[in-house]
DNA sequence: CAAGTTAATGCAATCGGTTACAATACAAGA
DNA sequence: TCTTGTATTGTAACCGATTGCATTAACTTG
C-alpha cells in the first residue's frame, strides 16, 4: 500500500538521463530538447512524482510560502480577504501560513516570530488593536522579508500597504446622517493609534466642520468595538442630558447591539437616534431595522494586496511604498438612518 | 544591515567542536555534557540562529506542517474551532496550512492536492457541502499521513473524528418546540449527505415520533441555508395552507433572515411561529426576538481534534477510530421561542 | 577539411541538519 | 597492568533538487 516516493534520480535512471536534466527538464529550462522535456514530463506524471520542495528550498533558500497575520478570523470581511489572498497565491504556487492574532500585540509578536522562524518568504498583517511598536517586523526588515499591511496598516518607509479610503468613508457615513437632519451625532470608534479608526474620526470631524456644527468631543468615544461596549454605549446614551439624535459606530455587530439596547429602552430608530454601522458585515442585514453601513471589499483587498506582494518577490513590480493603495469603499443605506 | 544566516556548522567552528554535536545539543541528546549543551545554547542565542528547517524536513522526512481545510473561514464558529487548533499546534511546534473549500467538492480536492504536495504531516477536515469522494483522500491513507475530520465528518476505518451529538441537539431542539407547544414543526435542513444534517433530522424525527405525533415530509427541507434560502423559506411557509407553528432550522444567520422575513409578513414570533435556529452565531443575538439557538463548542472541538492528530503522530496515542469523539453541545434557549 | 558555433546533456559540488558508526578518554574491575 | 565499560565527541554519508562548469555531438563557415 505504503508508495515510495520517487525522485529524479529515479526518474533519471529510468530514462538513461542524468539528475540534471531531468531537473532541468522539470522546471522548463530552455537548454533541454523538447522531446525530451516531453518524455521526463509524461514519465514523472506517469509515477506520481511530486518534488521534494525541502531539497528545493534548502537548495534555492525560497520557500513559496507568504505568512498572513490578521486580527482574528472570524469575520466575515477577514475571512472574504483571505478568499481573495489564497486565490491569488494559489495561481502563482504560493502558500498560505495564516495565523490570528487575537487583538494582541504579544501574540502578534509569537505569529511573526513563528513566521520568521519558518522562513516565509514574505508577510502580510493586518495589525492588532493594541500593537504599538515596529520591533517585531523589524527582523523581516532587516533580512529584506518584505512585509506588507493591509486594512490596518503601520506607517514605515519599506512597507506597502492595502487600504480603504476610511477618511472618506468616514465622511460619507456623516455627511449621510448630516442629510438626514441629525444635528448631534455621536462617533463611537476603536483604538486611534489604528488608521482604520484615526482616519474615520478625521472624515466625521471634516463632515461636522462642512456644515460648520460644533464639534462636542464628548461626543467622540473610543472603545473597543465589542458587544459588551454596544451595550454600554446604549446605557450611556441612555444616561446623557443631551441625547445624540445620531449614531456612527464603525462596526456592525456592536451597532447592532447598541441599536437593540436602545430599541429596549424605548427609543425610534430611526427617529429618535439614526445609526450607521460599518463593514456590511451579514447581521447588518438580519436586523431592524436593517443597518446602513460601509461596505468593505475585502476580497478585492485580499486580491489586490497578494498581487503586490508576489509581483515585489519576483520583481516583475516596483513598489511605490510612499502611499498606499487605496481601495474603492461604499456607504450602503438602509433603514437604521432613513429619516425624511 | 543584510545579516548572514547562521548554522550549526558556523557554530561549531566557533565552539572548536563538531556540527554533530552542535545539532545534537540543540536537540537534547541525551549523549551530550550538560555543560557543552549550554555553551552551545548560549552562543546559539547570542549569534541568533534559527535551524534552517528545510534541511531538517528534508533529512528526517517530516514537515512538522498539518494541513486544515474548512469549508469557509467566515463563520464564528470555525475561526473559534481554528483558535482553539492552533493554540495546541502551536504548544507542539506544528505550523498549520489552512485552506478553505467554499462548499465545494472540486476547491476540496484542489485543497487536499496542494496539502499532499506540500507534505503535510496529517491532514484535518471538515468536509464541503457537495463532497461525495473521499478518493482525494486516498492519496494520504495510501501514503499513511493521518486523516482527521471535525464537525463535518465522513465515515472511513482509518480515520479519525471529533463532532458534537448532532442527533442529540436535533432532539433537544425539537423537544423543546414541542415542549413549548409546538404540534406542527418544520425542519429545514442542509445537505443530507452531512452527517451534521443527517443526524439533526434523526433526533429530529425522534423527538416527533416521542410524541406520538405523525411525521408530515412536506415539512422537511433541504437547503443550502443560505441567506436567500431563508428568505425562501419565508415566503413558502405564507404560501402554505397548513402552516407551521415551529421552526427549526439549522443555520442560525438563514433562521434570522427567514425570521425577519416572516416578521414583515405579519406573523408574530414566537406566538405564531416559535423558532430554533443552530450554532450560536452573534446574528442570535441581535436580531429581534433573540433567537434560540445550539451552542456548538467550537474552541474545545479544534483543541480535540488537533490533540488527537498530534497524539497519532507521536505515537503516544493510538486513536480508537472505531467511535468518533463526541462533544457536548447545549441548546440556549432564548425569546424566539418561549410560547409558556 | 580544420576551426568555430550551437545545442543538448552530464559531472559534481552545494544547501544545512541528522545519525549510524566509529573513536577517544577516563574510570572501574580483574 | 590490562580489560571492559561508560561518557562524550567526531567522521562522513546521507536527504533530493539545483546549477556553474564542463563535455559531446552535430552543424557552419572560410
Amino acid at each position: 500500500m505504503m508508495e515510495k516516493e520517487i525522485t529524479i534520480y529515479d526518474l533519471a535512471k529510468i530514462l538513461a538521463l542524468s539528475p540534471a536534466t531531468v531537473s532541468r527538464a522539470l522546471n522548463d529550462h530552455p537548454a533541454i530538447n523538447a522531446k525530451t522535456k516531453v518524455l521526463i514530463a509524461e514519465k514523472a506524471a506517469e509515477l506520481g512524482y511530486r518534488s521534494n520542495t525541502f531539497a528545493s528550498h534548502l537548495r534555492t533558500r525560497k520557500t513559496n510560502t507568504l505568512g498572513v497575520i490578521v486580527p482574528r478570523l472570524n469575520s466575515n470581511f477577514m475571512s472574504t480577504v483571505l478568499a481573495g489572498m489564497e486565490e491569488v497565491a494559489n495561481n502563482f504556487g504560493y502558500n498560505l501560513l495564516i495565523s490570528q492574532s487575537l487583538e494582541s500585540e504579544q501574540k502578534e509578536r509569537a505569529n511573526a516570530k513563528t513566521m520568521f522562524n519558518s522562513r516565509v518568504d514574505g508577510l502580510l498583517v493586518s495589525v492588532a488593536y493594541d500593537t504599538d511598536s515596529f520591533e517585531h517586523f523589524d527582523t523581516f526588515i532587516n533580512r529584506n522579508i518584505p512585509v506588507l499591511f493591509f486594512d490596518r496598516i503601520m506607517d514605515h518607509p519599506q512597507c506597502g500597504a492595502v487600504v480603504i479610503d476610511n477618511e472618506q468613508a468616514g465622511y460619507d457615513a456623516t455627511y449621510h446622517l448630516l442629510d438626514q437632519g441629525c444635528r448631534r451625532i455621536m462617533h463611537v470608534t476603536g483604538d486611534l493609534r489604528r488608521n482604520v479608526y484615526a482616519d474615520r474620526l478625521e472624515g466625521f470631524k471634516r463632515a461636522i466642520a462642512g456644515r460648520n456644527l460644533p464639534l462636542d468631543n464628548r461626543l467622540i468615544l473610543s472603545t473597543d468595538l465589542s458587544q459588551e461596549a454596544g451595550k454600554a454605549i446604549a446605557e450611556e446614551i441612555d444616561d446623557m442630558e443631551e441625547k445624540p439624535d445620531g449614531l456612527f459606530i464603525v462596526n456592525d455587530l456592536c451597532a447592532a447591539i447598541c441599536m437593540q439596547v436602545l430599541k429596549e429602552k424605548g427609543y425610534a430608530i430611526p427617529d429618535d437616534i439614526a445609526i450607521v454601522g460599518f463593514n456590511n458585515d451579514p447581521v447588518s442585514q438580519v436586523v431592524s431595522p436593517q443597518l446602513t453601513t460601509v461596505f468593505y471589499p475585502g476580497y478585492q483587498m485580499g486580491k489586490t494586496a497578494m498581487t503586490t506582494m508576489i509581483g515585489q518577490l519576483n520583481g516583475t513590480k516596483s513598489i511605490d511604498h510612499s502611499e498606499p493603495t487605496i481601495l474603492r469603499s461604499e456607504l450602503i443605506i438602509r433603514r437604521s438612518s432613513i429619516r425624511l
